[in-house]
DNA sequence: CGTTGAACCTGTTTGC
DNA sequence: TGCAAACAGGTTCAAC
């Protein structure tokens, strides 16, 4: 469910309702999303979240330092100066999957259903943990081993200049409806923004990342880029239970333009998108506007072609 | 290197 | 109304 733009709404959220606040005590349902729960369990109580981030489809709970070393003559105020920045930056990562969600509630409010995760806060409210399929995931990560996960990922689709673009689309031969959706290519795009993008840029989505040309891609990126930061601000799409840290829904859902309208009218020429498996999901593109890619057409015309490009190595 | 299908788990929608 | 199949915003892994 949630790709860069939910993930982005929800961390903001968070970042407002939640920042400052320390974690009195941890409780937890099932636990097969977990990496290390006893980790969470051990690890979290007593710590504050200094802010919550977001990084691809992940969300990174900055946490403080553990302030475990049992000797504190008073409980009173603490020194944020100095050690800020080493263990500092331990993080709870959390991953909400397809149905995952994190959001403050009042800690007398009934639990909703599938609630497996839930933090006691300082000021009396719950930060509770809810995933139906439990296809997130969650992992309580200090510093070294924290860098070494965020390495696996791509490049920020919001931030990737032009050249890095084109040098990471052109020299894959993989569709690039499949080389949006990698997150070691891009982190944080996902199956609604990958069709939106390439429906934008008229890019069929089983073209190969290696047959576009630079102007094709740079379209596509700023196609890419302007749905991204689009959908932001209409704070993400709600297909059917997206909700942000305030329990509210996102916009973005009334300007899809491909995504989920097979059978429907293509806005810009009028025929019908359809929707086809390409690398494994679901895709929703028009057949008029955005081509098929040659020899994958079934015009019934065959194109004679040249052999010989010699292939570079690897 | 790249593709495909299955698996993870639950809920909702669709079709007969 | 009932029941089964298909499908869902994601990721990973084995097999080819």
């Amino acid at each position: 469910m949630p790709e860069l733009p939910e993930v982005e709404t929800v961390a903001r959220g968070l970042q407002q309702a939640i920042a400052g606040r320390r974690i009195m005590s941890v409780s937890m349902g099932k636990t097969d999303f977990i990496d290390d729960p006893a980790a969470i369990e051990q690890q979290l109580p007593g710590r504050r979240i200094e802010r919550v981030e977001r990084y691809g489809k992940f969300m990174l709970l900055r946490l403080s330092e553990a302030n475990g070393t049992a000797k504190g003559s008073d409980g009173g105020t603490k020194d944020i100066g100095s050690a800020t920045r080493e263990s500092a930056s331990a993080a709870l990562l959390v991953h909400l999957g397809m149905t995952g969600n994190l959001a403050p509630s009042l800690a007398a409010l009934p639990h909703e259903k599938h609630t497996h995760v839930t933090f006691l806060l300082d000021d009396g409210r719950e930060l509770r943990y809810t995933d139906s399929r439990r296809f997130g995931r969650m992992a309580y990560l200090e510093r070294a081993p924290l860098g070494v996960e965020l390495e696996r990922f791509g490049a920020d689709p919001l931030e990737i200049t032009s050249e890095e673009f084109a040098e990471l689309v052109r020299g894959r031969r993989a569709r690039i409806k499949a080389l949006l959706l990698d997150q070691s290519v891009l982190r944080g795009v996902g199956n609604i923004y990958a069709d939106e993008s390439l429906w934008r840029a008229q890019i069929h989505p089983a073209r190969l990342g290696a047959n576009l040309n630079l102007r094709e891609v740079e379209v596509l990126r700023r196609a890419l880029q302007a749905i991204l930061r689009n959908a932001i601000a209409l704070r993400g799409s709600s297909i059917s239970d997206f909700l942000d840290a305030e329990g509210q829904p996102g916009e973005y859902q009334r300007h899809h333009r491909a995504y989920g309208r097979e059978g429907k009218k293509c806005f810009r020429c009028g025929a019908t998108i359809r929707r086809a498996i390409v690398a494994g999901r679901s895709s929703y593109f028009c057949p008029a506007c955005q081509h098929a890619p040659r020899g994958k057409r079934r015009t019934g015309k065959r194109v004679k072609r040249m052999s010989g490009k010699s292939g570079s190595k690897g």
